[in-house]
DNA sequence: ATTAATCTTGACCGTTCGGTCAGGTTTATT
DNA sequence: AATAAACCTGACCGAACGGTCAAGATTAAT
């Protein structure tokens, strides 16, 4: 079968190499040759596949939104607020340190005003979203956890678990310019989750 | 006296402009062109002033980092953990209300590795968190606060903190396009600081 | 074996970038 | 009033940018 196997190769190359460079680099600070370079192609191949930067930024930008999304998988198949918190929670702190690139271009786009991703933000996210405070809201109905805005929760627990993957760069320089050891950053899982939950009244 | 008036005035108008451009298009897609217009001023004047763009982009990120440390008053002036905590949470959302973009330039010089600022992240903000993780520390050994390692404490306050200015763009799309009201806003700083405060064991 | 489709690439293009500079204008000093 | 210092700026520069293209090489289809 394998009808297309020299594009789809190349594109998977290009689109690894366009994820370190616009990590690396912003998108503005990324430039066609260093991705060319980083791909081990010339420049002039990538436009074989990708017409344009911003196309090629775009499907990188959608590669990263399905991750997102999909780490919500634990949160959906978990009845009580603990084991869903616990799971979501260790699963997008989990990302971050496994693939902490693709959430420092996210973040770099959310910067920028989220010029290209504002209609997936407003109507894909927005929705998801929705469905999550409704069981958020359950929960506290049910008095399984204090009454408060389940919006803000969610924001706390995005801002704390990409903060590990976005401001990587700062927690080095305050490690003795290491970054975390699997050891530390499992007990930094450890603690947000427990602060969290605990935060919210959920344990204890 | 006002001996430079003049060069004063300009400097100011110079870098309130920078800040504006930088934390709109980051340091690479910020043009000393766009900072000229949004200043009033031809590009060869900010030359004159600032001779190069990153030296411009220097003192920007040294303004941002004296406002970044001038934060922690509240933390230093008081002796409870309550107080103290809830003091230097809300004035860090304070500062993400009322100077996002600020928030935003450092926020990217992060996300890049941090090129020009690495020195100062390792030893003034180093040393800067030391002394507050010592305090931190004696709270814990009095039992005031549960167990828990104080640098993720704080690493948890800014990313809660700095989310609100951060991800400005993504709030919005999630608030029906809107920015969060003074109200919600409100919200959220209460909402941050209990939950955070309840999470290690200070209230209840 | 031939043809068609796909892939590859060095050379090139117009635009914009950060930065320079000479020469003029304004302000401060005496 | 004269001199010096500081300030201003249009025109310009080389480099690097995203993107194009024609011509050749490789692969697939018949």
């Amino acid at each position: 079968m394998r009808k297309n196997q020299i594009r789809i190769n190349n594109e998977r190359r290009i689109l690894a190499a366009a994820v370190k460079i616009f990590a690396g680099y912003g998108y503005q600070g990324a430039t066609m040759r260093k991705i060319a370079e980083e791909a081990g192609l010339p420049k002039a191949n990538l436009h074989y596949y990708f017409q344009t930067k911003e196309q090629l930024y775009r499907q990188v930008l959608d590669g990263i939104f399905k991750d997102w999304l999909a780490a919500a998988n634990t949160f959906d198949e978990c009845e009580e607020p603990v084991e869903a918190l616990r799971g979501y929670i260790e699963t997008k702190m989990d990302l971050s340190r496994k693939r902490p690139l693709e959430s420092r271009i996210w973040a770099e786009e959310i910067l920028r005003g989220a010029p290209l991703i504002q209609d997936q933000l407003e109507q894909t996210l927005a929705a998801w979203l929705d469905t999550r405070v409704k069981r958020i809201t359950d929960w506290i109905n049910k008095g399984t956890i204090h009454a408060m805005n389940p919006r803000i929760l969610m924001y706390m627990i995005w801002a704390v678990t990409q903060h590990f993957a976005d401001f990587e760069s700062q927690i080095r320089a305050l490690n003795q310019q290491q970054n975390l050891s699997d050891e530390q950053f499992a007990e930094a899982k450890t603690q947000v989750v427990q602060t969290i939950l605990k935060g919210i009244g959920a344990l204890d």
